[in-house]
DNA sequence: CAGGTCAGTTATAGGCTCTAACTCAACGGT
DNA sequence: ACCGTTGAGTTAGAGCCTATAACTGACCTG
């Protein structure tokens, strides 16, 4: 052991980032019910007892790896933005639903993960998973709230709740029509790229990436 | 046993609709987890092995739940539609949404069942799933294929990917604008419905039904 | 260098899917 | 009316799984 350097509170850094890679692996090749604690034991040299020095439960696990692919998301769909930030509003939306496909087509067992609970009793309102969530949510609200053209105000009720949401969220400054702009372009997106994911487009030779364009500028006007 | 008339056919086919009833509520109290051959067999006065009589494995069983679900969807759906034929053309797409959601809401284990693969290595493009789905699908192309207003003409790539899939489906009648109209609604409502059903929106106060209309009268409006 | 901490081990309990081998009641042909 | 076949049920068990308990031995600290 201890290849490389440091104490013992790095090595045991190192193991959990190597049980996660393991994970992604093995979640990557054969979906949820192939991570197994003892799988991904044996496959970094460990028996199947060890992992739980470093995780609790596999509970505990794959909630880490929801966090985690939560902000890699929410990176991506940051850098997309970022990158576009000389072209119009509507392009810099669209760049961010690319974005967003992009990330869930390369990455689709881990885009599963996250909009899909893959336990018995799983809790997707734990605190660091809603945490997390939000989060993503963040960059979408960001982009929308860029001066640009008004956007359309919501009726009278939903605009109270997104305002009332906003408020809460800290970011009271938010326009409720800005934030219904934010929600409907995320249930666009994740309504289009999870029936794409779960093949429900294959049969029928959509171009989605054209009809996410669609959908995304119909948003912003 | 032979409490209810019948020969050997009958009496497994009431065992098999026995075995579904108690999957079904164990799916519904405790998720896919809690769906296991063993605790079905017991349920239902059986040892586990003697499912296996009738299911040949528990993706077999998990499949007919699956595809019985798209039926029951897709009759519920029907009969909205159905039930509001007086009412305008909005109208009509309004109830068919509101009817959507409602059935999810309902029955939320069951459309997480259609929706999120369950499964290991499960294959979501088998015959008899596909054609289930696209049974509900064919719902919502029906009604949207119902005279009205003329629907915005897609971008032309995307329409003649949209009238190749009409006519490969043998509903070559159908505009692509209308199949467009379709794939929106559709996509749109499962974004909604399914976020809302993992609780993404829970801590958000939304009102989702009023959400919801406003995003089925934009693809109709 | 003594003592504690902790990552690893083996053994084990209890669950799961599914197969094998067996039993025995009901059905159907003669 | 008998008797062979069918088939729905049984128990036993292989081989997974999560998770815990008890133990070992290397490392770090005082």
């Amino acid at each position: 052991m201890q290849e490389t350097a440091g104490g013992r509170a790095e090595q045991k850094a190192r193991t959990r980032e190597e049980i996660k890679r393991a994970a992604l692996r093995r979640l990557r090749e054969g979906g949820p019910g192939a991570v197994s604690v003892n799988a991904l034991g044996k496959e970094i040299g460990l028996t199947g007892p060890a992992v739980y020095r470093h995780f609790a439960s596999r509970d505990e696990l794959l909630t880490e790896l929801i966090v985690d692919a939560y902000g890699d998301l929410a990176a991506e769909l940051r850098a997309a933005v970022e990158a576009a930030r000389r072209r119009s509003r509507p392009g810099r939306v669209a760049a961010l639903a690319a974005a967003y496909r992009a990330w869930a087509l390369r990455e689709p067992h881990r885009y599963r993960l996250l909009f899909s609970a893959p336990l018995p009793g799983y809790d997707a309102q734990s605190e660091p998973l809603v945490a997390a969530s939000q989060a993503a949510m963040d960059v979408l609200v960001e982009l929308l709230a860029a001066p640009g053209p008004p956007a359309p105000a919501p009726p009278r009720a939903l605009g109270t709740q997104l305002g009332g949401w906003a408020r809460r969220r800290g970011v009271g400054h938010v326009e409720p029509a800005t934030a219904l702009q934010a929600v409907r372009l995320w249930s666009r997106l994740h309504g289009l790229v999870s029936l794409e994911i779960e093949g429900n487009f294959a049969s029928m030779g959509l171009d989605v990436e054209a009809l996410l364009r669609l959908e995304a500028d119909d948003v912003v006007g």
